[in-house]
Formats: C-alpha cells, structure tokens, sequence
DNA sequence: AATAGCTATCGTAATTTTACGATAAGAAAC
DNA sequence: GTTTCTTATCGTAAAATTACGATAGCTATT
C-alpha cells in the first residue's frame, strides 16, 4: 500500500515540523536559501548544541541538506523532498 | 508578531499530525464525515485508551471535536481550526 | 606543528510521548 | 436499582524529546 507509506512520511514530516524552533530555522532558510549553523545560533535564543540538534531532526527527515564549506557547513532546504511534503500536505488537506 | 503566533500554531499543529496513528484517524474522519470512538477501535490495531488518548491530542490542537450522543461520542472534524490549518500550511510551504 | 574557528557529538537530566490494562463515569435498557 | 454499553481517565513503564555544557573533529591559518 502506497497509502500507508504516505501516511508514514507525512507522519514523519509533520513531527520534524513539530517544534517552533524548526519552523524558524526553515523559514529562515526559505528567506536566505542558505545558510550556517552560526547564523542561526545568533538569531536563536537556545544553544549551538541544540541548533544543531534540532538541524539533524530536519536533517534526519529530509527537509534539509548539508553541504561542507570547511570549516562550515552550508544549509538548505532539499527541494525535491521540500516539494514532495508540499504534496503530501496538499493531498492531506485536500 | 502575529507571525509568531502563526509559527507556534503550525508547530502545534504539525506536531498533532506527528504520528501515523493521528494522520490515519484523520483520514478516516474524512473519509467517514463522523465517526465514533468504536470505530477506530475496530479499524486500528492498538488499545482502545491508546486511541481515547491519540483522540485526546488531536482535540487539544483543534482538529477534532467531540459531541456526546450518549452512550457514545461522535467525532468529526472541526471545520474551521481544520481551514486554518491548510492555510497555515500552504503559506509556510508557498 | 600549533592555533583558531566552526560545528557535530557525547553525556546527562528533565520532560514528554506512547502504549497498555484496569477502573471510573455516564446514559440507556431491563 | 441493576446491568449493559461506550468512552474517558488513572496508573504505570518504556522510549523519545529537548535542553545544556563539555568535548572532539575538521580545516585553514599562522
């Protein structure tokens, strides 16, 4: 059943959204298209070490990639799973 | 910042819908228009208080209401926290 | 080779989530 | 009034989440 496997990755999705820090980093991401873990540990009121907990989440749910820019890592958004939640969400709703 | 209230809202929401149980007992909410809390019992393979308690979550973030017809409660959609929703959604994903 | 800068990971504690069985609550039927 | 039916709530245990400081790792620079 491919439904159940939507099911899974909306449910899955959806609990890496579940948290307003996530929801800022994303929508920051959205704005700037990229950017450093450092960039949002100055934006945001909790520590690096939970940014960058809080970017394996999204990393971990394929929301977002990184790349290495030694000595940082650039972050964005992963368009084609970025566009596949979009779809699922719009299915959900629908 | 209302924006704020709209980034604490969608990550209530979303996080409501963190889990495959939750998305499914949606789904069927729309599929069925109402249901009872029997029928998901029927339909989902776990207890019937893991499903009172799935039941729980999704009204304290909105999505669902319960109306007593005793002896049982019927369940459906709330209609305009459900709207929002979408909409909060579509605007975080557009 | 040593230092400096940036970020992930570790270790840890507090809280929350998820699941279950058992029990309570409410109204209808007998 | 007692029984029956349906569902919420309680109590509880295991697992996951969230947060932090401290530490390790990896480059580039000095």
């Amino acid at each position: 059943m491919t439904l159940d496997k939507d099911t899974e990755r909306l449910a899955k999705v959806a609990k890496a959204l579940g948290h307003p820090t996530r929801i800022r980093i994303l929508k920051y991401l959205d704005n700037q298209s990229h950017c450093f873990t450092g960039d949002l540990v100055d934006v945001l009121p909790i520590s690096q070490s939970t940014v960058s907990q809080h970017l394996k989440e999204l990393k971990n749910a394929g929301l977002i990639k990184g790349e290495v820019k030694p000595p940082k890592i650039k972050y964005c958004i992963d368009q084609k799973n970025w566009k596949q939640a979009k779809t699922l969400f719009e299915d959900f709703f629908k």
